[in-house]
DNA sequence: ACAATTTGTAAGGAAACCTTGTAAGGCTCC
DNA sequence: GGAGCCTTACAAGGTTTCCTTACAAATTGT
């Protein structure tokens, strides 16, 4: 059931994504996220964060353009093979919550997500999306 | 909150222990249990069991002692103080499930455990205890 | 008795992190 | 507007925790 998931990667064409590669895939949007907020966010160091940002721009999935706001910094944007993968990640994701629902009840999934998300926000919202970046002050 | 649980192994007396080594002090009880029952139950191999509980012999707190029903086999078995480490885990534990239910309401932490075993005893049903260890035939 | 299986071990390797150190761009504040 | 501090990213090297492959000894089934 929860093989699922790795098993509905390792068979598609996005194979080679292992689950290190999640860091990214879960955080990054459209706009690009910084190297520095992906660490943050997956509670790693920056460092660790970005081999795997690396290992991503040498498979394709995702591309490094400089911040406009701030020329220290680069944004980690996904390719357009990035943006496939990620879509394919999040189906895989909903059906893996579906299975759950059918097999033990959709209400006690979803109050089994809710509390979750409940207890991620109180213990570790550091992992929570941030809406807005924060903006340098002469941007 | 959850962090209670680290934070309260690396204060004690009992510092030494790393997570690495919960896949022993989770599953091993006053009877003793052979490596590979821990490694099945841990999900590893037998050699990564046998490294943890290398590691655990080397520290004092287990045992390996032969099993008389089988002369191939050793029985893991807590030491003194391995007992009173696992105790301390266990009451840490429990304490972290109290501050949760504090926090978020009992009767939805105690929902959230009685659905995350449920999900446990059918997706891992390796990682459950067996009350009884099959017996060898000439036993 | 003999083949197959089970139990544990040994050696070497790989993945995924970390720490320490460096360099460059930006911010603050007098 | 320049000095000092912070932030961003990268590089090199190390550690932890697993794994794979290969093997010896005891047990089991035929």
């Amino acid at each position: 059931m929860f093989g699922q998931f790795r098993s509905g990667i390792e068979r598609s064409e996005f194979g080679d994504i292992r689950p290190t590669h999640g860091c990214v895939f879960r955080y990054v949007e459209d706009e690009g996220l910084r190297l520095t907020e992906i660490a943050e966010r997956a509670n790693m160091t920056k460092q660790s964060a970005g081999e795997v940002v690396d290992d991503l721009v040498a498979r394709g999935y995702v591309k490094r353009i400089p911040d406009p706001n701030d020329r220290r910094a680069k944004l980690i944007c996904l390719t357009p093979q990035g943006e496939k993968a990620q879509a394919h990640g999040r189906r895989l994701f909903a059906e893996v919550e579906q299975s759950l629902g059918e097999r033990f009840g959709q209400e006690r999934i979803a109050q089994l997500r809710e509390l979750l998300e409940e207890i991620v926000a109180v213990e570790a919202p550091y992992a929570m999306p941030h809406l807005a970046r924060p903006q340098p002050m002469n941007a």
